[in-house]
DNA sequence: GAGGTTTTGTAAAGACCTTAATAAACTTCC
DNA sequence: GGAAGTTTATTAAGGTCTTTACAAAACCTC
């Protein structure tokens, strides 16, 4: 129930030239014909015309050479394309061991993505190697930080929406004293947001399905998190939504101070490996007794048929199940997607997961894989920024 | 991201007609002056005039005589107040003991209100009962079916919203072949919608918070079902969104085949009073020995101190509280609303569940109980009618 | 009953979109 | 190489709606 105000015919001209501007971003990076806007918004000549002029006034987009392909005949079309580098955003991935920056324009061009990782997660080491990350970027996209319309970092741990401020994240040490919001603020001269990691991935992770519905998009590496997409909005709650990682599972659950939630320490890449261990110690005929022992392993001698690394992927995939079904039951989900560490181990997973969740549940969702590689949560970062600069268009 | 299209000046006036249509309505039931609606809608004067000239011969407000009270010097205003009879609903909450319909105005005045309850709770004997409360409600109001602008009836059951079908409904036997909604659509000319229970109960006890959050509101009676609202609207997932009675709890779980769900036969009303009856058998020491047992009387007890109801209340609670701590850690819910019969026996419940949650997850709702009456499920839907007919305005 | 106040009503002006007609530029065909 | 044809841009006129400004009306108070 929008509260609309003082509508007056200025208003009508905001709302075309937004309809105009939105379409010519709908065809980006390709550039459009004036008469194919036309066609595509609906509106007259005129009306279009005086929008991109308008537009183009503003910067938002740039005419392009007449003297292109595929002429058929008649006047050459004036030709319009998203100047991109009117708004172009700036995405932050701070992760407890690299620290990944990219630089997208608003047609969805990377212009820059530099990854540099991290030997010691102290905070102060931390900063330092942001701020380098964040002026390679910068240098490599050719852009001064002034020029950057919008900023979104992406951080372990739970963060308060409002302030930007990082309440709880226990995978960097003292990464709670620091404000990073306000650190980032200084430099930069648009609006900084920090947003929980998970909740990016997830972002991008929608970014991927097309149309509207409900989303769980769970992140599972050493650590477990989820973050909840409905219609393309992701959902915040109170602010800590998604964090599957604190849901106890049935049974007894090995005790740690490291911050961990309860799940994380059942099924987290680490208490995966040390099941794994485990069961090859007590049963030697397994193939898990050969060689090192990590995720992409067992996952691999259970696709290879080995009973006992069967067993214990089936195992983890029933913990995650229950701990997960009562979320799918109230939210009734299209899907739960899972990325991260864990995900890319394989399908041997994913096939016993849903099984469990078929027992679970009334209505079971699909179960897949992020189809995005190792930067899923920095694109959820540029997606959010990408979004929040075009939402704020009309200024 | 509305794809607004072919935008000209006659869709500004319907765009200002309904705002000045929408300030007429957070007036109501009072008339209003035309020169408050200039204030509150921050129109100019011939706007608003020319709006409420249009509206007043659509229908939807009608003048008022200038002979009223509170006049302070100057010319006689023109008063206009919404027509509530340009649009009344129905709302139907066909339960599987009883059946109440209601009637409210654009207004939201109640113009009737029925009640009337089933003896055996066979589909055909249902339909019947619905027809003849419906016949009621309409004498009543003093008006005929043709008149209603929208129709939601609540049905226990997961309905599909499309089709209106009802897909699974244990509790009144023969439902599912039922079609209620093509059944009501050969009455009624207007769109007819039917819908969960649960999910209207939860709309209604969102109607009495303010601003906007998520919510869990969740209906606790012999059977148990929750519907989530975020930022007002409903959240209906796939379809099956809420089903909180099929959340397997921690534990063994008595097998029944009348279609109950696990959480249900753990902690369902009869569950509850089964359990004290258990354990005033094994503790003779229990007030629960003296009298008829029902949750009323263990919840009464529990809070007069007799320490065996104590304890089974706070099994129960615990059990609930394990149950949806998966789900609050997901949704992060501003608030855990509690309605339904086992809602009414009062706060010891509450006070337990709260202790039970704040163990369990991170940022703990407030958890309340509905301060709706029976009429919960009824108002939920009467709401919904009301914003059918107040979002499909423009037509 | 005169003055003041509050509100309604009306007319002119400005802004924007739309329709329609005209001009321009380029390709293709003869 | 010129004429016909096609596509597009430009310009002008017309209509609708909002805004601004001003006049009229009705009522209360002094």
């Amino acid at each position: 129930m929008g509260d609309e105000r003082a509508v007056g015919t200025p208003v009508l001209r905001r709302l075309n030239t937004a309809s105009v501007l939105r379409a010519v971003r709908d065809c980006a990076p390709d550039p459009v014909r004036l008469a194919e806007l036309v066609k595509l918004t609906g509106l007259t000549r005129p009306t279009v015309g005086q929008a991109v002029e308008d537009l183009v006034e503003a910067g938002w987009v740039q005419h392009h050479h007449p003297a292109a392909a595929s002429r058929k005949g008649g006047r050459p079309a004036v030709r319009v394309s998203l100047r991109g580098r009117a708004a172009p955003v700036l995405g932050l991935d701070v992760g407890p061991h690299t620290v990944s920056a990219g630089i997208d324009d608003l047609a969805g061009r990377r212009l820059a993505a530099v990854r540099r990782s991290v030997d010691h997660n102290r905070a102060s080491r931390v900063l330092t190697v942001v701020d380098a990350v964040i002026a390679r970027a910068l240098e490599e996209a050719g852009l001064g930080a002034d020029e950057i319309a919008a900023v979104v970092v992406a951080t372990p741990g739970i963060v308060d929406s409002g302030s930007g401020r990082i309440l709880l994240a226990p995978s960097v040490s003292g990464w709670t004293s620091v404000n990073l919001s306000d650190h980032l603020r200084d430099r930069f001269r648009c609006p900084v947001r920090v947003e929980n990691d998970a909740n990016l991935a997830a972002l991008a992770v929608a970014g991927e399905r097309t149309g509207p519905g409900t989303l769980l998009a769970v992140q599972w590496g050493e650590r477990l998190g989820a973050g909840v997409v409905i219609d393309g909005r992701l959902h915040r709650g109170t602010g800590a939504a998604g964090e599957i990682g604190f849901i106890r599972p049935p049974g007894r659950v090995p005790d740690t101070d490291d911050g961990r939630g309860p799940l994380e320490r059942a099924i987290g890449a680490e208490a995966i490996t040390e099941q794994a261990r485990r069961a090859a110690r007590a049963h030697p005929e397994s193939v898990l007794r050969d060689g090192p022992i990590d995720t992409a392993a067992v996952f691999a001698a259970a696709a290879a048929g080995d009973a006992v690394a069967a067993r214990v992927v089936d195992d983890v995939a029933r913990t995650f199940a229950q701990a997960i079904a009562p979320a799918v039951l109230v939210l009734a989900p299209d899907a739960v997607v899972i990325g991260g560490g864990v995900a890319r181990a394989g399908t041997v997973l994913l096939a016993a997961i849903t099984r469990h969740l078929a027992d679970l549940t009334l209505t079971p969702p699909d179960v897949g894989i992020s189809g995005l590689a190792e930067d899923t949560i920095l694109t959820g970062a540029l997606r959010m920024a990408l979004d929040d600069v075009w939402h704020q268009l009309p200024a």
